[in-house]
DNA sequence: TGAAAAAATGAAACTAGTTTAAGAAATGAT
DNA sequence: ATCATTTCTTAAACTAGTTTCATTTTTTCA
């Protein structure tokens, strides 16, 4: 609105794609946000804190993860440009979660505050609309998740998330990938070893 | 409304949790909806066709599954009283689902269809809200479930499952339970068998 | 630039869960 | 009541993926 390099200009286009709001609701909005460099391997939430905002990635990448009770990071969930990322069950019910949330690259996020997110919707009621899409989506690709781990063996899952997202497979570390997959990074190596 | 014994009230009881409807709004949400009695085993939705609703179920039980790779059911989900159920893949996009949903025992439905969802929404603009909340709630029950899922060995997941849902797991055959906990049947007669 | 830390590979022993196949028990329709 | 269908159990052989541990390769950063 004012000249301020619009650092929300990622979200303000998101939004776009689902609701048009007028500039009075765009600067109420914008008076909500509040924008952040999240530094690679940072943490926005640990296990044992409340998850403080809804977060918006502009750009980079974050991951979801929890410790297994085998003690082994488990990933449920990477967050990409244009996605919200939170740990929805702490964010809703304010009570402490398990969950990681952790910078794979340098971040710049859009956070949305719990505590004002309500007080948001008040003044914006359009953006009721916006974040039910947003989260018609996420429910959507979750399911997906869900049905793509139960129909695949490790070795297809590997192989057609690699095809399916070869970019993203280059961009994180292929111990996330294995973790993300379901399976070990030794199990992993011996995929690819029987591909060559 | 009138006189007709509130077939709708379930429903209406559930909006009112999360938002407050004035009686012509009520009037109106109610003339967009359907009531209907799904006999057991009959099929609401078959892979190929396309999602015609979002259904709220009133009593009984649906189940929502396909079939893998492999040719076995897998169940990703079970629909009880006050839950929506829908393919909302295909229900947003209206392609082609591959899933089925299925009614387990006999049950009561209230369904939204697709077609006139949008305009109800605009008719009834409270409702955005409503259906944000009702999709947080079951984005995040979808999250615990792959948490649940890679946290757990089949076991263990049996155990804890039946020990949260005891009722639950008596009202469905186990071969559907094994499916929804991601083993076979045999394996769960398995751990039965140890149990004693 | 080099030392330390993080990430990836390899191989052998193992195990959680599958597969196949057959029979027993329960449920439902007539 | 009875036959047919659906659901559940048992058992043995099997396999996809894990575990453990050692080694190599790559990345980080002072």
């Amino acid at each position: 609105m004012n000249g301020s390099l619009m650092i929300y200009q990622s979200l303000l286009d998101h939004i776009r794609r689902y609701v048009d709001l007028e500039p009075s609701e765009i600067e109420v909005l914008c008076s909500f946000l509040s924008h952040r460099h999240v530094a690679k391997k940072t943490f926005l939430l640990e296990p044992g804190k409340v998850c403080a905002a809804n977060y918006f990635i502009s750009s980079g990448c974050l991951r979801l993860f929890f410790i297994t009770t085998s003690e082994q990071e488990q990933i449920t969930h990477f967050g990409l440009e244009n996605w919200w990322i939170a740990d929805y069950g702490s964010l809703t019910s304010q009570r402490p979660s398990q969950y990681y949330i952790q910078a794979v690259e340098d971040t710049e996020i859009i956070e949305l505050k719990a505590s004002v997110q309500d007080e948001l919707l008040a003044k914006v009621p359009k953006l009721e609309r916006y974040f039910r899409l947003v989260l018609l989506r996420a429910y959507t690709a979750s399911q997906r998740r869900i049905e793509f781990m139960n129909n695949l063996s490790g070795e297809d899952r590997y192989n057609q998330f690699t095809a399916m997202f070869p970019d993203f497979a280059q961009r994180v570390p292929l111990y996330m990938l294995a973790s993300y997959l379901g399976f070990t990074p030794q199990f992993l190596s011996k995929i690819r070893a029987k591909r060559n």
